[in-house]
DNA sequence: CCCAAACTGTCAGCTACCTGACAGACAATG
DNA sequence: CATTGTCTGTCAGGTAGCTGACAGTTTGGG
């Protein structure tokens, strides 16, 4: 279950700034979007794929006054509406869209760029499997304990005593992430405060002391 | 909740018989497998992507002795390997085959080809995403019936006092696709029967009598 | 600095679904 | 046609995790 889909492996925003890419940048706009702020929905009438200038941006669907959080976007994060999802702002956000249709011109005009963009699908296709497997296969213990995993890979500081992890995150959110009800992640993180496995530093943050624990069971080789 | 992946409204075995791509029809290699053959497995060392000829496949995911089924595939349906899941033939099938180096090759010497995978991945992306919806928010129940709903719309054959559904499936087949228990779904199956929403016609086939009652409540438009 | 709004912890039902078990129906292979 | 394996129906327990409720904490806006 990853933390999020953090697609900067490919330098977008560095891309998007070299000259040859000057007239490809054309065909953006940018737009500025205030916390909680909805950038799409499902009703939105056309397609169009967006870039994440600054700020943090959350996919999520929605279902009968349920939500699921499928990825969190930062910098440099690319994605589509062309699949039923919102983005919403978790805080002010600077974002750059292009139409669908008009991105579709530029990739005819720069076939290399769609390669990235092949690659990019591919990441997305990749984590959408990973969450299927959780949600599928593993109890919502083993689900929390993958989203520290990820979480410490993705943005864990190694220090005296243990990995800081400064998730920015709710209770909630993170029972969102995982697919499950907020007091169960909270029961749940209680616990592994109480067996010493993690110390809480404030709301926001958690000092892993063995994230040892969190490992799941080695898949048998066949 | 998809029957299955249905890609063909690209006619990708019409489009590789077509002069003008048979130098790109040189990077694959043909090969039968036998019913319950395993095609490929996430240990395969090296990606490849494949086109089904004829037969049929089952692509899984696998997790502790435990299964989900992530899509059923058909004649002229297209996967890659590159997502950690296996592919099983589940009756005798004739597979093509390329190494994703060389189809990323040949992207490179057909751009325009590039675009229709961008469209596969979109397609197979979209599924993900109807899987996650179906597990995160839906019960047993509901996941039966978007899948029968699905399927009506796939195979679905009008009649005199229904829609006629050669499922190939077995109870445990379906329970696969749904992510649940094969007793589960024998149950759920019978409840229908019992209440006259479809008929059994053999091991195999449904007649559907009321597609209805698989509706599900309409979503509350914002 | 204060108050409202947003978070957090915890507990007591409740229930959808899983598991294991077993008997009966069906299919296919010699 | 007999026999073996596969598929099906059903039931009785057990449990993970949901829901609602409520009190305590923290945060931030005015």
């Amino acid at each position: 279950m990853p933390a999020k889909m953090k697609l900067s492996n490919i330098d977008v925003l560095g891309l998007l700034k070299s000259p040859e890419y000057a007239q490809l940048m054309d065909g953006f706009s940018e737009r500025c979007y205030a916390k909680k702020e909805l950038i799409s929905t499902p009703y939105n009438e056309n397609d169009s794929i967006f870039i994440v200038k600054s700020g943090r941006l959350r996919i999520y669907l929605s279902y009968e006054d349920r939500e699921f959080t499928l990825a969190l976007l930062e910098a440099g994060d690319i994605f589509s509406t062309h699949v039923k999802t919102y983005a919403e702002a978790m805080e002010d956000s600077e974002i750059l869209t292009a139409d669908i249709r008009v991105f579709q011109q530029m990739l005819i005009q720069n076939p290399d760029v769609s390669i990235s963009v092949i690659k990019v699908l591919g990441i997305l296709l990749k984590n959408s499997i990973n969450i299927i497997e959780g949600l599928a296969f593993k109890d919502v213990r083993q689900r929390l304990y993958d989203f520290l995993l990820n979480a410490i890979a993705d943005r864990g500081v190694s220090q005296g005593g243990g990995i800081l992890l400064k998730l920015q995150l709710s209770m909630e959110d993170i029972a969102l992430l995982i697919g499950t009800s907020r007091q169960t992640v909270s029961t749940l993180v209680n616990e592994l405060i109480k067996c010493q496995a993690v110390k809480k530093i404030d709301r926001q943050t958690l000092l892993v002391v063995d994230p040892e624990i969190f490992k799941e069971p080695s898949p048998s080789f066949p």
